[in-house]
DNA sequence: GTAATAGTTGACTAAAAAAGTAGGTTATAA
DNA sequence: TTATAACCTACTTTTTTAGTCAACTATTAC
């Protein structure tokens, strides 16, 4: 059982597809500027997306990401899966040969506690997470930082979405 | 979020005291053979356990290590807290700073993940593990497994307890 | 008192994974 | 035809895991 920034990064990018994909195609360069993960990073995390189909791409000028499916039909154990971090909490994967081909003894707890994760995380879709209102002000904040940035940096008047 | 070898197997070793207590202090290198853990990374582990007074323990010959208080007050949390695999899910230590500083986009479900794997794993005592009847079963045919290892090596007769 | 037992401690190591970097290639819209 | 942004591969650094090893101390039994 693992849960790290990898698994983390990947739910917080397509949330923030997500909140935004009525605007057409992100591309990964805002999500990196909003969600403060490095470019490089997400082109990886978005090559394992795309192979779970749960984003499609649209290249050159004006291109990037949007979500493979409605946001209601993608939960947040599918996205985590994508990146390869397992919620299995056993050792064996399931299979019981925990122990020298044996099943250790403390296999059926592991097991249930991978049956309670994958049910919490299963049953929340992006949509969910889109509905909360704690992550709509965090959206608006983060938003507003990002135009705040650009505006110091290079005296651009962003206009305001 | 972690959860590897390290905390599954502090809780093996745990279980395997709760299930064998009555017998006295038991031997690190007992537990060893029964659970296939290696007997220095037992001590490592069992150090821990200690400080944080999960287990007592006593030197010498005929020594070994007790439970702490009784099984029924010692749940499966803070035997993996105890060998520093934390639950909690979120980057930030519940402290809500993630990302530079801010709270990030999804800073409240890893809080509500990890609450629902405290709540779950908190709630389970040693003592609820000892009387699952799979769990019976198993330490059942671990005794026998070391029980026919000691004989078919030595040649010795172990007497059966 | 001496030997055997069993816990106690700390330093060290190999392997794996995570996290991030770097640099180039390809498709496409303007 | 140029700028954009996805795509892809290889690499590096850092952290953690999962152990090993060696020496030390307390206690019991002879």
């Amino acid at each position: 059982m693992r849960l790290t920034t990898k698994g983390r990064y990947a739910v917080t990018a397509m949330l923030d597809l997500a909140l935004s994909h009525e605007r057409g195609p992100i591309r990964l360069a805002a999500i990196s500027d909003r969600q403060g993960i490095s470019l490089s990073y997400l082109e990886q995390l978005f090559a394992q997306l795309r192979r779970s189909e749960l984003v499609s791409s649209v290249r050159g000028p004006g291109g990037g990401y949007r979500l493979g499916r409605e946001a209601a039909a993608i939960s947040v154990a599918q996205v985590i899966a994508a990146v390869n971090e397992d919620t299995d909490a056993t050792r064996c994967g399931g299979a019981g040969d925990c122990q020298e081909g044996e099943t250790c003894l403390t296999h059926h707890l592991w097991m249930d506690l991978s049956d309670q994760i994958h049910a919490f995380l299963g049953d929340i879709s992006l949509n969910d997470l889109v509905a909360r209102n704690e992550i709509k002000m965090i959206s608006e904040q983060q938003q507003q930082r990002v135009a705040a940035r650009a505006d110091g940096d290079n005296q651009i008047q962003v206009t305001p979405v």
